[in-house]
This record gives C-alpha cells, structure tokens and sequence, in this order.
DNA sequence: TCATATGTGGTGTGGGTACTCCACTTACAC
DNA sequence: GTGTAAGTGGAGTACCCACACCACATATGA
C-alpha cells in the first residue's frame, strides 16, 4: 500500500506539473502548436489542426486539455498576464496622457498580433471566466489611467473605462475583416479614436454601456 | 410537340419569375422567413432553421434558392439598393458636412438593425460579387460627399473614402460582440469617429489601406 | 529485469452544417 | 376530367466539429 501510494504521487523532475517527460514534452509542443494555429486562424480554429500540427494524437491532447478552453486558458495566459501588467507599465509613464495614449496603441498591436488573443479579449465565452481576475485588474489601472489623464487636461472628460473595451471590439472588427488584406487598417482607426480621445471642442456622446451591461456583453458570447 | 413546348415556356400571372402560384408563395415565406432569421443571428443562422420558420421543406427551400448564398443574395437585395440610396439622400443636403455625419450614422444604424446586412457589408464573400455594382455606386457617391464636405471646412482633409469601409469594419466588430447586451454603444463609437473626423487639430494619421486591397479584404473571407 | 501507473494514437460518436434524392402531390392547359 | 410538368417534404449524404474509447506502448521506481 505504501508502494502504491509512493508510485502515485511520484513527481517527475522540471516538468510543470507531476508529469512523466514524455508527457511533459507533448504538452509543450501543443502549448506551441496551438499558440500558432490560434494566432494565425482565432480560436475557430479546429483542435485537429492543433494535434496535426504538433505531431501528437487528438486523444493525447484531450488527456492533457479536456476541453477547447482548457487548451485556450493555457496557450493565453501568459498573453494575459502581459496584458494586466501593461497597465502598470502605462501608470509609471510621468505624462499620464503620453501613458495613456501609449497604452491603447499597445494593447491594440497585441490583438493585432495574434487573432485568438483578439477572439480571447472580446468573443469568448467561458475562457472569460478564467481570465476574470487579471481583467478586473487591467480594469482598475485603467480606470486610475484615466483619472490622471484627464487630470492632464488633454484626455476629454466624458471618456470612461467601458470605452477601453469599445474600443477592443471595434479593433477586433476591422482585424477578423482585414485578416487578410489592409492589415494595418486597425492603426489608422486607433489614430482617429485617440485624437477623439483629446479633450477639445467635445460635443457630447451618446451614453456608454454600464459596466455590468458590457460584461455581460463580454459573457454571454459563444459562436 | 408544339403543346410540350407552350408548357414549357408557359408563364403564371402576377409572379415574380414564371412560378406556380403555390411555389411563388413558399418563395415568399422563405424570403420573409430568411429576413428575419439572418437580421436576428446573422448569416450564421442555419438555413434549417430559415426552412423550419417560413414553414416548407429544406428541399423546397434548396429548389429555389440552390445555395445559401442565393437566398442571402436575394434577401439583401433591397437593403443593398437602400445602402446605395441613402448616399444620394447626403448628397442632396444643403449642408455637405451635416449629410457627411447624418450618412455616416445612418448606414450604421441599418448595420445596428439587422446583423444579417452587417456580415453582408463587411464578412461575406461571393455575395459580395454580387452587390458589387450597388458597393460601387454607393462608393462613388461616398467620393462626391467627401469633396463637399471637406469644402465646407467641417471635415478633415485626409478622411478617404475607404475610411467609411473602415467604419463599418469596426462598428461590426462592435455590433457583434454587444448583440446580447449593452446593444446602443455602437452610438458612442461612431459618435467618437464622427467627432474625429471634424477637421480641428488633427494630427497625422496611420496611412489608410489602398481600395484594391480593401476590396481584397472584403471579398477573401468566407467564414 | 520487471510490474504497472501513466501515456499514447487511431478510431468512433453524436451533433452540427449545407445540400441532394426521390416517391409523392398539385396546379395548370387542354 | 385528365395528363403532366412543376413543386413538394422527409429522409439521406458527405463533411466538419469537439470529444470519448480502448488496445497497445513506455517511462519509471524497485
């Protein structure tokens, strides 16, 4: 029994988790496949191609990510994470405007570079769940991004935080539409969206969703 | 052989092709069938579910429509001319500047009002064929608006016309993903793009796409 | 070397899609 | 009324998807 137990909970040296090497081995070249195929294709794209691609059985995939989202939630993680902390990067800027305006160029570039990530940010259902803590904090740098942009006076004073994931899906649109062909469309949106973004002569906007509205928004997607 | 012929070419009155009453009337449930299920999913929307609310059979539904695109082609015909139309309704205001932004905020509205048309203008491929000489029209009247407009002094002189393609990109993006909730924050967007495009303080702007790639970027996807 | 927990990939399943086949029915011309 | 071209719908096809099953292989501790 004591072998037994020992057997089971044997660990496996410099893997991520309790993996044998083999096991561990697939699981990265997955992570890498599928890294590619979702930044090539969005997360449409099928989980054959990934297994195809990284030269193991769709079985052994499905062992080591039950389902898509699993898969989704290990290949963005990372890519997460680079979001929340892109923010911090923002507020440490010493002209909160330059900051700001620097910010939403960045995160913008990031979907552009990877079309799942652009899926991950705006289109995808219960992913989100697993991303919701690193959203919520994204979310409350940006909004202390905005007090001091605006402090600035050059930041308009009606813009609130929803408008940052307006902003996304608007981004997501016109990069799904110029996928491919015009790839750079999205810089020239981002241009017109920022220099609205500059607080002269602002007429008033229509109201912005609450944030409740827009995170249900956000939830209630699947495709 | 002079009878088989007359039978062959003979023709049903009132029709919109020469049809038997009863196939002119499954046409035509179809076809409201179809504009609804389109305008509430998009072109997403199975074409089971188009044949199972206008109440025929899938074959009939394939009869007459051989392909999805047939049916999407012929249920969007209307709202096409009326896209088209509507340029020559901004043309026709004294004010350029005022017809600019009312055009812009009206075609995105039809967008906001049937996700069906907004895949058709922007996600959709041998439907665009197509449409392709009403897009035209629609594009050229665009062009005379802009001139107009930017005479007024109101709009900024480096606005092209591709940029209203850009536009629909991006409120589709939006659009798509608020479908479920927060569905009026396309207003905002367009409400901030609008006020970019008047002409004061504009700094330089990303390089747009050139047509011929724009229009490439329209008709490579497929979905 | 050996026992075995763990890992493996080919094949299968259930459900979705656009689209087709075919035996039957109906509207029309005479 | 009758012949028949035209129209009909349900069941079927081929293909895609995410995901499950299972007989076989292998890395590992002893």
């Amino acid at each position: 029994m004591q072998v037994v137990r020992a057997l089971h909970l044997r660990r496996y040296p410099g893997g991520v988790a309790d993996l044998r090497v083999d096991a561990e081995r697939n699981r990265a070249r997955l992570i890498t496949a599928a890294r590619e195929v979702f930044a090539e294709q969005g997360l449409d794209a099928s989980m054959n191609e990934v297994a195809r691609r990284a030269g193991v059985g769709v079985a052994t995939m499905f062992r080591r990510f039950p389902t898509k989202d699993d898969l989704i939630t290990a290949v963005f993680a990372d890519k997460m994470h680079a979001y929340a902390a892109a923010v911090d990067d923002a507020l440490a800027d010493p002209d909160p405007w330059h900051g700001f305006c620097t910010h939403v160029e960045r995160i913008c570039e990031m979907q552009a570079d990877d079309r799942g990530f652009t899926d991950v940010l705006t289109v995808v259902f219960p992913t989100a769940k697993a991303f919701e803590a690193l959203r919520d904090r994204a979310g409350l740098g940006f909004q202390e991004l905005i007090v001091r942009a605006k402090a600035t006076g050059h930041l308009r004073q009606d813009f609130v935080h929803q408008d940052m994931i307006m902003i996304l899906m608007a981004n997501a649109g016109v990069l799904t539409a110029t996928a491919q062909s015009a790839q750079d469309t999205w810089r020239r949106l981002v241009g017109y969206l920022i220099q609205s973004f500059a607080t002269e002569a602002a007429a008033p906007l229509p109201d912005p969703p609450t944030p409740p509205q827009l995170y249900r928004a956000l939830l209630r997607q699947k495709r």
